[in-house]
DNA sequence: TTTT
DNA sequence: TTTT
């Protein structure tokens, strides 16, 4: 868990119900997108929201506990490591992805 | 600066020499990927050296410190932000790329 | 900022309301403390919960978002640094003290 | 590991080789201090360093790795979590120290 | 008690 | 494309 090399820390909201799958070797994947929002005022004094979106990928035991206790909208802090993965889409490009494989989640906020 | 919803750290090292671009409005951006391996055996004892690629982005001061300090080979600690962005590439098809906006860094090992 | 050198990350409980202190100059100081759970199961079975309480210290425009946001019993996360303080007591004993001087913090929770 | 909670990260040097204490039942523990350093140029224009001690806290095969691996003068990196501890010294007067107990650590820079 |  |  070499967390000094690669960590991430997150604290948004969940914008989806996780999705699991199972595999046959009795191994548990559970996949949610997390966005976090920033807030700054721009030259105008408006008050402007970004949000940047997450692909976040738990395994085994914590994907487990991800199925269980979460759902969409909840308020969620996650440590995990940043890691990429490439596929060949439906019109045969090879796309990259992202992701963050969570180690570590806790559910905060009020929605719980 | 909204370290506490969005924050990645990294110790790893440059693939490549900083790309240094000036905008107009005197805005200075850098870019550069830095590698993190993360060692481990499997199976059957052998060791595997898993490497995962990172885009860096620095801008304005802390681009200027990246471009005089930082050359490919360096080992180095960084603090940023993840953030997405999109474009579309030659062939007209659509394409997300994850980056890491760096608030801070230090060189670190002996290469300096 | 150096936040890479020295960098403390904390979710927990206020044990108190802020205590703020303002001086000549208007500079303000506030003081809190703040409850981190750890639960495990002993040998036994048995639930154990160890709680550990960690000295915050906020100057100026956080010390002012602290005194206006913060009360006893709330949940917040929390980035700082870690510092040391020598004083001497009422028995003219020399003490030592370790605070965290917070940069950001985040109201998580249903508490507020 | 409840790393959401309670973490600490520093890069510093060792002021000291690792202290090793082996108990009866061959548990572990490793004792060292680490200092942070922090350079800023104060009103005058000159440079200040101010230094940071910590007490760090090694047990089982992270402590095993720190006896064989560090040594005073070293830069390390380490990840670990605030613990406190109370004892009553020589005159009887009851001290507390704060301690990181370390999870994880990484020689950088040179001396290695 | 370290280091730059 | 790096490094150990």
């Amino acid at each position: 868990m070499n967390t000094l090399r690669n960590s991430v820390r997150l604290v948004g909201n969940l914008g989806m119900d996780p999705e699991v799958k199972t595999f046959d070797s009795n191994k548990k994947m559970v996949r949610v997108s997390l966005a976090t929002n920033e807030s700054y005022k721009n030259d105008k004094g408006e008050k402007i929201t970004d949000t940047t979106w997450h692909n976040l990928v738990f395994w085994n035991t914590t994907a487990k506990l991800a199925e269980d206790l979460l759902k969409k909208g909840d308020e969620v802090a996650i440590e995990g490591k940043l890691a990429n993965r490439n596929y060949v889409d439906k019109e045969g490009v090879k796309r990259y992805v992202s992701e963050i494989v969570v180690n570590d989640f806790l559910k905060v906020g009020a929605k719980g």
